[in-house]
DNA sequence: TGATTATCCTATTAAATCTATAGGGTAATA
DNA sequence: TATTACCCTATAGATTTAATAGGATAATCA
């Protein structure tokens, strides 16, 4: 299943991408059209920035815009960020490998087997979606 | 990420495909071979059994058997049973549809679009797979 | 028939994760 | 200097996952 952080993080990042004015938007702004708790949402946003994603301002007239172009934001980065590792079992993950203590033997290995296909097959969306493709 | 209950039902399915002689193999034999909890192992041979896929057999010389070919078996349908949907959110699911609370619109929803995609690619692979492929 | 074997089944618990909330701190703006 | 809006940590509630416990039931074989 997909965590609600994720569909609220790609809600948000949608919803940022899509304005016509480049001008930051409160996260209040952001929850109330996209129907997401605010202060949950908050957290996300922050994440969303502290990977480099969002800029954000401060004060009056603040709130959190987009970094980069739309076409540009790939979703690889962004579900990794939120969702976490691609793969579903880290013996076959690119970037949060980690060996299983109770197989033995990678190679021979019936779920490493499914699971590489299974990833090649996830990779290969991500990395042909950006943002841009979402709106 | 993938639950214990799938890689060790996946685990366990593999075994008994694997067996030369087709004989019923006992649950404890299972577990020490794939370093699986026994009790948990239990369970999940008995609801691989109650949805078809395996046959049982009580008393001495008995445990668990492949009801049907190895390649007969679909990935799609053995995922479905141990791990649940397909679809990473319920809206794009083919046999547990439901609709978002939250979201007013899926043809304009952007989680929607992207996961539509995860799910066919998904689809794919598990379409094209088999317990024989495993082995 | 009776002892043994091995599955069957329910309930419960322990741990982990996810989701959301609370409450105040900090910086920017006017 | 008051207001606005992001910043940050802690925590609680809910849900799911993983594992365990304990006995019931059925089949086999001497």
């Amino acid at each position: 299943m997909l965590s609600k952080k994720t569909k609220y993080g790609l809600k948000a990042l949608t919803f940022l991408a899509s304005q016509k004015v480049k001008e930051p938007v409160q996260i209040a702004e952001i929850a109330k059209q996209e129907n997401i708790s605010q202060k949950f949402l908050e957290s996300i946003l922050l994440s969303l920035r502290k990977t480099g994603f969002l800029g954000s301002k401060k004060g009056k007239g603040g709130g959190y815009y987009l970094i980069k172009e739309p076409k540009e934001v790939l979703m690889t980065d962004v579900m990794r960020v939120l969702e976490g590792p691609i793969a579903m079992v880290p013996c076959v993950s690119l970037n949060f490998y980690e060996k299983c203590d109770d197989c033995p033997d990678e190679k021979s290995c019936s779920v490493n087997k499914l699971m590489l296909k299974v990833r090649d097959a996830n990779l290969a969306v991500y990395r042909n979606s950006t943002l841009a493709d979402l709106i």
